[in-house]
RNA sequence: GGGCCGUUAGCUCAACUGGUAGAGCAGGGGACUCUUAAUCCCAAGGUUGGAGGUUCGAGUCCUCCACGGCCCA
C-alpha cells in the first residue's frame, strides 16, 4: 500500500453528503455514491463488520467496512489503519437502524500515514501549552478550535467586504521600515543586509495611509499585522492584527459612524449572537466625563503632572513616580474606565498629551477630536480626526523629540518624509484603527488572545 | 519584575501523613456483521519537566532553574 500517494479527486465535503440524505429515515438505504476524504477519528470493530467516522473540515461521518463488500484482504487492509490516518473513500449512502447516515465503503485509498498518536479522543488535548505550542493537534482534536479560526477568517473577509462595499480600496504599506511611527510603542528591529543599515518592523500603518490620502486615494485601508516590541498579556500579543482606515472629507464623528456600522454588520454577517449589542448607536459618552463618573476626579481641571497626582493620591489611587501627566490619564481610563465599558461604547476627545497624530478639538481647550471604541472591558478601536496641519504636527513632533530625549521610549521619532507628504496638503481626513484579535475576542467570548491568534508568542 | 498554581505513559487523569508509580484512550495480540466514549479477554507501555539537597527510603519535603496558566506591578 502506497503510504503516501499524491492526490484523491472529486472529494465531496461531508456536510454536503449529510445534506443530500437529510430526510433518509433509519434503516433506509440508497444506491447514492459518494467520495470523501479525511481522518480516521474512531473504529468500533464488529467482527466481519467495522463502523468508522472520518472527520473533514465540515464534519464528521459514519462508515461502515464490510467483509462480504470488501473481501477478506480489503477488510483486513482497511482495518489495519491507525486512528489518525487521512484516508479517501468511496462510499454508499444508508441511514443505520440507529439513524446515523453512514457510507457502505465500496472502495479506499490511504491517502498519508500519520506515525503520531493523535490526542486522546474523548477529552481531546487539554494542555494548553500544546495547544498553543502545536495547534494542529489541537484544530485536529477539537472542533470548537476548527470553528473559531473559520470564524477569525469570516470576520476578516466580512471586514473587507465592508470597506470594499463602501468605496475603499485595499492598499499595502511596507512592513519593513526605516523609520517607525503611528502609535506610542517600540519597535522591533533588523539589520537590512545590502543597505547596511537599521530597519524597523511596523508598530502601525498609519502614516504611509496618510501619505495615499495626501496622494488622493482619498478612501484606503490595510488589513495586515503590526508588530510592537512588548510583552505578552491576555490582551496583547507582539504581533497582532489590524485594519486601518481613512476617509478623506470626514471627522473622527463619521469615523465613528462608520465604525458602528463595520462592527455590527460584520457580527451579524458571522452570526454572532452573544450578550453584547452591536446595534447602532452605540453610548457615546467624553473620555473626561467617564474618568469623572468613576473616579470622581477631573481631568480637565487638573491639567498639572502634581494636581492630578494629588487628587488621585487623595483618592486612594496608586502613583508611580515616573508617570507623566498623559500616563497617570492613561492609568485612570485603563483601570477604572475600561474594565466597566461591557457594552460598546465610544470615549471621545482625548488629551492632545496623548495624541500626536490627531487634530486639535474644534471647541475643547487642550483636547484633540479622538474617539477610543470599548466592548467587552476591552478596547477595540482607536481614531482621530486626522492632524493635516504641517507646522502643528512639526511642533507635535517636536514635543515627541524632547519626550524620547527624557528617556520616553515610545515616543515618536520624527519623520520628515510624513511632514512633506503633509505640505502637500491632506484633506481633511477621518481616520480609524480596529483590533482584529480583539474584534475576534468579543465576537468569540473568549478572554485571551492568545485563544483567537493560531500560533501565539511563546518562549523557546 | 512580584505572588499563587501547575508540569506523572503518545493523550486524559490517579497515587492519603514520605514506603515497590496506576487506570482509561491510543498503539500490539485475540473474540464478535448495526456500532457510535461499542463491548469482552491478554500482553506491553515511565529518567514522575531539569539540576541539586534532606532521608534508610522522595512523584510527595527543601533550594535553584526551565516552560506554562492566573493575578498584581
Amino acid at each position: 500500500m502506497e503510504p503516501f500517494p499524491h492526490a484523491f479527486a472529486g472529494v465531496e465535503p461531508i456536510s454536503d453528503v449529510r445534506a443530500a440524505h437529510e430526510s433518509l429515515a433509519s434503516g433506509e438505504e440508497t444506491d447514492v455514491s459518494h467520495r470523501v476524504a479525511g481522518r480516521l477519528a474512531a473504529r468500533r470493530e464488529q467482527g466481519r463488520m467495522a463502523f468508522l467516522d472520518l472527520v473533514d473540515r465540515s464534519g464528521r461521518i459514519q462508515l461502515q467496512a464490510r467483509v462480504d463488500e470488501l473481501g477478506e484482504a480489503g477488510f483486513e487492509r482497511l482495518l489495519s489503519l491507525d486512528i489518525g490516518d487521512l484516508v479517501g473513500v468511496e462510499g454508499v449512502a444508508f441511514r443505520s437502524r440507529r439513524g446515523e447516515l453512514t457510507l457502505r465503503i465500496t472502495d479506499f485509498t490511504l491517502l498519508a500515514k500519520s506515525l503520531r498518536p493523535p490526542p486522546e479522543k474523548h477529552h481531546g488535548l487539554q494542555d494548553v501549552e500544546t495547544r498553543f505550542r502545536h495547534r494542529e493537534l489541537d484544530l485536529m482534536a477539537s472542533e470548537d478550535a476548527r470553528e473559531l479560526f473559520t470564524l477569525r477568517a469570516r470576520v476578516i473577509s466580512a471586514v473587507r467586504r465592508f470597506l470594499d462595499r463602501e468605496g475603499f480600496i485595499e492598499v499595502e504599506t511596507p512592513v519593513l521600515q526605516p523609520l517607525y511611527g503611528g502609535a506610542a510603542a517600540r519597535p522591533f528591529t533588523t539589520h537590512y543586509n545590502a543597505l547596511d543599515r537599521r530597519f524597523y518592523l511596523r508598530i502601525a500603518t498609519e502614516l504611509y495611509l496618510k501619505r495615499l490620502i495626501v496622494g488622493g486615494l482619498e478612501r484606503v485601508y490595510e488589513l495586515g499585522k503590526d508588530f510592537r516590541n512588548e510583552g505578552v498579556d491576555s490582551t496583547h500579543n507582539p504581533e497582532f492584527t489590524m485594519v486601518e482606515f481613512y476617509e478623506a472629507y470626514a471627522d473622527y464623528l463619521d469615523g465613528a459612524a462608520r465604525t458602528e456600522r463595520l462592527v455590527s454588520t460584520v457580527a451579524a454577517e458571522v452570526g454572532y449572537e452573544g450578550p453584547i449589542d452591536f446595534a447602532s448607536p452605540w453610548r457615546r459618552e467624553t473620555l473626561a466625563a467617564a474618568i469623572l463618573e468613576r473616579t470622581g476626579i477631573d481631568i480637565q481641571r487638573c491639567r498639572e503632572r502634581e494636581a492630578l497626582a494629588t487628587e488621585m493620591r487623595a483618592r486612594g489611587i496608586e502613583v508611580q513616580e515616573s508617570d507623566t501627566w498623559p500616563q497617570l490619564v492613561d492609568e485612570l481610563l485603563s483601570k477604572h474606565v475600561e474594565p466597566t465599558l461591557v457594552q460598546p461604547t465610544f470615549l471621545l476627545d482625548y488629551p492632545v498629551e496623548l495624541s500626536p497624530f490627531a487634530k486639535l478639538h474644534r471647541s475643547e481647550e487642550g483636547m484633540v477630536e479622538r474617539f477610543e471604541a470599548f466592548a467587552a472591558g476591552m478596547e477595540i478601536a482607536n481614531a482621530f480626526t486626522e492632524l493635516n496641519d504641517p507646522d502643528e504636527q512639526r511642533r507635535r513632533f517636536e514635543t515627541q523629540r524632547t519626550l524620547a530625549g527624557a528617556g520616553d521610549l515610545e515616543a515618536q521619532p520624527y519623520d520628515e518624509a510624513f511632514l512633506q507628504a503633509l505640505e502637500q496638503g491632506m484633506p481633511p481626513t477621518a481616520g480609524v484603527g480596529i483590533g482584529i484579535d480583539r474584534l475576534v475576542m468579543v465576537l468569540s467570548g473568549k478572554h485571551s488572545i492568545r485563544e483567537v491568534v493560531l500560533f501565539p508568542a511563546m518562549r523557546d
